[in-house]
DNA sequence: TTAGGATGTGAGCAAATATTCACATAATCA
DNA sequence: TGATTATGTGAATATTTGCTCACATCCTAA
């Protein structure tokens, strides 16, 4: 419960970097396929091929183990919102456009890994943060505050966060009926959007 | 994990119907104040000033008074709906008002007893409903999709599905801001909403 | 080659947790 | 009243789970 959520430490040989990740990719196995409530270590280390020691050499308790998969989604998820907001010719041009490119760009990773991509952001919610992962919320989040004033909104902070949480929402609701076309599921999110920034609606 | 989640018998006297709704009163209160983790039969029981073979007398399992919870709340939850759904003056009204009832209405249980609904909502999400839940989501469902059909969506399931997720992530993340001003954050999902359906915005 | 650090192992401990059961007390009714 | 049913009790059990530790094996560098 009061375990640090940072690793313990960094493998350097070859071989401990393939446990780390044998780990990792083990917890998303187990989140994916049978939710948190099946996560526990020793599951995590089985599946992963390794001895429960090896596992708390590098992750020194479960929320450790979690709070890596949740940073790198994260960071994903910047980089996917980064080659739109770095993209002059979107930023520059038509509102819809730019909306319904960071609409894409909310919904790469959930087309990646749907089910993951759900659970990680539930598990967020309950989770304290680490200091790396905090800036890395707050670069983000400022990014969109920054954009969502030169549209005009009036509250930018409070529209970032209806925007964000506005999208998620349908995206884990599309997720859990099924609904794997996030191409559609964009331009809905998108025609929303434009709707709550007070765009009239175009062809 | 396999136990059924309904409730194992019904209280006939007074005292076992105070001691039904100990439990339940101490599950809210613990899921309020300390989230899912916190919620043991042992601390249902003992905030309930109730042994714990009396909370197993009633429910079978943690789950059913989970269970029971998101019963209660969709129950209130259908009211406050079906008292906008039953208004004719409304649904005959211009679409946006009708819109902002619904939206007021889906934020009126929030408004009641914020967390408590935010964590309930979020637990419904990986419970295996008992028939009387899903019937009751069904309904609720149903009467949506008819409404959408009528406001001329293309696609009222998705627009059910849709809207729902997209007003509920907005309360959840105002929650988890500390935004507790539901009137407006009522009248930004009804700008989304009508977004999203096609409708110009209007003063 | 070999010392010493890095990495891996898994039995087992301590704590938590869901649930049961044998028994006690209270209400109801013939 | 006495008998039967409803309700309440909480110590005890079986299981689960996070995590440690004493030891084994592997790698690297001098």
């Amino acid at each position: 419960m009061s375990a640090p959520a940072s690793p313990r430490k960094k493998p350097t040989q070859a071989r401990s970097l393939a446990t780390w990740n044998a780990v990792l990719e083990a917890a998303a196995h187990i989140l994916r396929k049978s939710g948190p409530g099946a996560l526990t270590t020793n599951a995590v280390a089985e599946r992963a091929g390794v001895s429960i020691g090896s596992l708390y050499q590098y992750f020194p308790s479960k929320e450790a183990i979690l709070a890596e998969l949740v940073r790198r989604m994260k960071q994903d998820m910047i980089e996917d919102f980064a080659e739109v907001l770095d993209n002059p010719a979107l930023c520059t041009g038509p509102v819809p456009d730019l909306v319904l490119a960071l609409m894409r760009a909310g919904c790469k990773h959930h087309a990646r890994d749907p089910e993951l991509a759900r659970r990680l952001e539930q598990i967020e919610v309950d989770m304290q943060m680490d200091a790396e992962l905090a800036v890395m919320k707050a670069t983000l989040s400022a990014r969109f505050v920054q954009l969502l004033r030169g549209l005009g909104a009036s509250d930018p902070e409070v529209a970032s966060r209806d925007l964000g949480a506005m999208a998620m929402g349908m995206a884990h609701a599309a997720l859990l009926s099924g609904d794997d076309d996030f191409e559609a599921l964009a331009q809905r999110m998108t025609r929303a959007a434009l709707g709550y920034l007070g765009h009239p609606p175009g062809a």
